[in-house]
RNA sequence: CGGGGCGUAGCGCAGCCCGGUUAGCGCGCCUGGUUCGGGACCAGGAGGUCGGUGGUUCAAAUCCACUCGCCCCGACCA
């Protein structure tokens, strides 16, 4: 509402002790107003008869519009003009060209000089920027900035108002030095304990993990992002290959009668896949987005669904493939996309599309088939807590949560830094459902026609987001060792050239050193950042440790040490890559160590129904008690609570002693569940 | 479908109400110099079809109409 700041008249500048040329204009302006008020009364200015306005006569510059707005508005003061004058720019503008800078020969040769002018006497000067004077005014136009805190929003988080943003940012309201303490000004990170939702979208955009597309709902996934998934694919490849699995590659098409063969699985999800239904576009002859549409000629007969799983498909060629007992197990897996029409998406958690594994395999026996998920389960459980840090809770989904179309449904849940779950990874034993209902059989030793028995097994590019949740603080990213992208950053400090040029040559040594024993190492050699925005900046990124190498310790022989979040040591130069592999072990046990305990900390075993309701109130986080397995007591729950079943766990998991009775509803107990609010 | 709001430089925003100077500011970016042990400074510079089309006017970022896109609220649906 730009218009509404001003209705209070306080911009209006009267002639006052204004320069000469802008009183000059606006006198001039006054008077052609005054002639045209005494107009108004029957013929405008050029002796046409007036019209009202509404009357069709859509002039709204004409005389009479002129008048009305004219009568409505208060009368300015001075002061008042004054006041707006601070942070108005059209003001500055009428006191600069005053002073004869705007304009005239010497401005017209050299623009760029006159503008510059400006620049340094405003800095000078010490006048707020505009977004001072707007947070000065109190209100806010929703425009960008607005538009991306809904968007925040619409993600799940609260909607910080321009105000509380602009206090947040730091010192934009300080009067004069407005503009000095935004400049001086750095923290770009929401901190957790004001909005954890905008904490995280900050810590992925300053980390430069991934971008928003123009596309709603998708994301890019940036260099730094896709290293650390780069590096999960490699350590999960390894153990899929290692349990035996090979890799394979199927359509991202489907026929969209795939789908409808499988009846829980076809309503599991209908309501998010996308279809092609064209293959031409057609020139319209228009304009802008319209200027092309689909060639209603080229309307496939059967819509093609883009995955949003491969079960069925995959089901499909494995019945082409299978025949006898002597082909299975079989066991694969594939790396791909994955498209679901999300309403709701965020940064990682759920976007439209994503990047995952599925690993699908065909077993003779039920029991072969059970084995499998739960070893997948298991290899899932390793990844997560070795390579992760981070720590989670395996077990078996509830009915209403588990995967449609499979029998059963495990999974791995792990606890954020704002005590909500996060689903890390699936697996499911999918019994004979699927082989049903695209016929894979096998002939037995003995001569019979039995169907397979089959898994499917995933994690995706969500891992990222509990990765960033699990570990991450308001400086930015903090990753474990293992997935770092960079490991180790060395920032060289230097004064003279010739310090340059040692220190350089250290850190070159240094970083051949620690390449060679494999560690993924990054020297910054760049001379346009102070060391200290270098820290920040690798810091942001996620890096475990940083190795500072200045003057002073290539004259020592050593290199100062700082950890991601920790304080400073010097270290030997001598059996280096040695010390700093053992300092990256260090941190990638402790960065577990933390967040078992906090997970634990946050953790309520044997709930009766009136803790469950404060706990889920309060900070929230998992609560285990007795679970009557009935759908209603889950229903109701969410409905009061918002907190589902995350988990049937695993014995491992379970309480000393196991519940006897619901938590909720008092009747007998038939599992042990975990209880927490999700992502 | 109804109501409201917003589109100006890569990002965040002024300017529009009341048309008139070369459309500005902060951050970021480029060049040069001085700096460099926790977010440097100075100087110079690049970058804009003011969402689009049409209209009014001597003159439109500014007024009018239409249009495209996005957001919020409500309704509908679940």
């Amino acid at each position: 509402m730009p218009h509404a700041a001003r209705r209070d008249g306080s911009r209006r500048l009267r002639y006052g002790r204004l320069p000469h040329r802008a009183r000059a204009r606006l006198l001039h302006r006054d008077r052609v107003r005054a002639v045209r008020c005494t107009a108004v009364a029957a013929r405008d200015l050029w002796g046409r008869p007036l019209r009202h306005p509404d009357s069709g006569d859509r002039r709204r510059g004409s005389p009479l519009r002129r008048v009305r707005h004219g009568r409505r508005r208060p009368r300015r003061t001075l002061e008042g003009a004054r006041e707006a004058c601070r942070g108005a720019e059209s003001s500055r503008r009428l006191f600069d060209c005053g002073g004869g800078r705007g304009r005239g020969p010497r401005a017209q040769a050299r623009p760029r000089a006159a503008r510059s002018w400006r620049r340094r006497r405003v800095r000078l000067a010490g006048r707020p920027d505009p977004q001072a004077a707007r947070a000065r005014r109190g209100t806010g136009s929703a425009s960008r900035r607005d538009r991306r805190a809904r968007r925040a929003q619409s993600q799940g988080g609260r909607r910080a108002g321009p105000q509380e943003r602009a206090a947040a940012q730091g010192g934009v309201d300080a009067g004069p030095q407005g503009c000095l303490q935004v400049m001086a000004q750095a923290k770009k990170i929401t901190p957790r304990a004001q909005d954890f939702s905008e904490w995280y979208n900050d810590v992925i955009m300053q980390a430069e993990l991934a971008d928003y597309s123009p596309v709603r709902g998708c994301m890019v996934i940036r260099p730094h992002g896709y290293h650390v998934w780069e590096l999960m694919q490699r350590a999960l490849d390894d153990m899929f290959k290692a349990t035996g699995h090979r890799n394979a590659y199927f359509p991202l098409f489907i026929p969209m009668s795939f789908l409808a063969k499988e009846a829980e699985h076809v309503e599991g999800f209908a309501k998010e896949v996308a279809l092609v239904t064209h293959t031409r576009l057609k020139a319209t002859g228009k304009t802008g987005a319209q200027a092309v549409m689909p060639d209603p000629a080229s309307l496939l007969e059967e819509p093609l669904v883009v995955r949003p799983t491969s079960e069925t498909i995959i089901y499909a060629m494995f019945a082409k493939w299978i025949q006898s007992y002597r082909d299975l197990p079989l066991l694969l897996n594939q790396w791909c996309n994955i498209v679901r029409w999300e309403f709701r998406t965020r940064l990682f958690l759920r976007t439209t599309e994503f990047l995952w594994q599925e690993g699908h395999t065909a077993h003779a026996t039920e029991a072969e088939a059970e084995a499998e998920a739960r070893q997948m389960l298991g290899v899932y459980r390793t990844f997560q807590e070795q390579w992760m840090a981070m720590p989670v809770i395996t077990g078996l989904k509830t009915e209403s949560e588990k995967f449609a179309g499979a029998l059963r449904t495990y999974a791995l849940e792990a606890l954020m830094q704002d005590n909500k779950a996060l689903q890390a990874g699936t697996s499911h034993n999918l019994g004979q459902n699927f082989a049903k209902a695209f016929g894979v059989q096998y002939q037995t030793a003995a001569g019979g026609l039995e169907h397979v028995w089959n898994t499917s097994w995933g994690v995706s590019t969500r891992m990222i987001g509990g990765l960033v949740m699990t570990h991450s603080d308001d400086n930015g990213l903090v990753c474990p060792p293992k997935l770092a992208p960079v490991q180790v950053v060395i920032v060289p400090i230097w004064k003279s050239e010739e310090e340059r040029g040692q220190v350089l040559g250290v850190g070159d040594q240094v970083k051949a050193e620690l390449v060679k024993a494999g560690i993924r190492v990054e020297l910054d050699a760049r001379d346009s950042l102070k060391p200290g925005a270098k820290y920040f900046e690798w810091e942001a990124k996620g890096v475990p440790l940083r190795l500072e190498i200045g003057p002073r310790d290539v004259a020592a022989g050593q290199v100062m040490t700082a950890r991601r979040g920790g304080s400073k040591a010097p270290l030997k130069l001598d059996g280096l890559a040695r010390t700093v592999a053992t300092a990256l072990d260090e941190v990638q046990a402790a960065l577990f160590k933390a967040a078992y305990e906090r997970r634990e900390a946050h953790s309520i075993r044997g709930v009766t129904k009136q803790q469950f309701l404060e706990f889920m109130k309060g900070a929230g986080g998992f609560a285990y008690g007795g679970f009557c397995g009935s759908a209603a007591c889950e229903g109701e729950i969410k409905q009061q609570t918002a907190a589902t079943v995350r988990v049937l766990p695993d014995p491992e998991f379970r309480s000393p002693e196991g519940p006897k009775t619901c938590m909720w509803c008092g009747k007998p107990s038939v599992a042990e569940a975990v209880w927490a609010q999700a992502y």
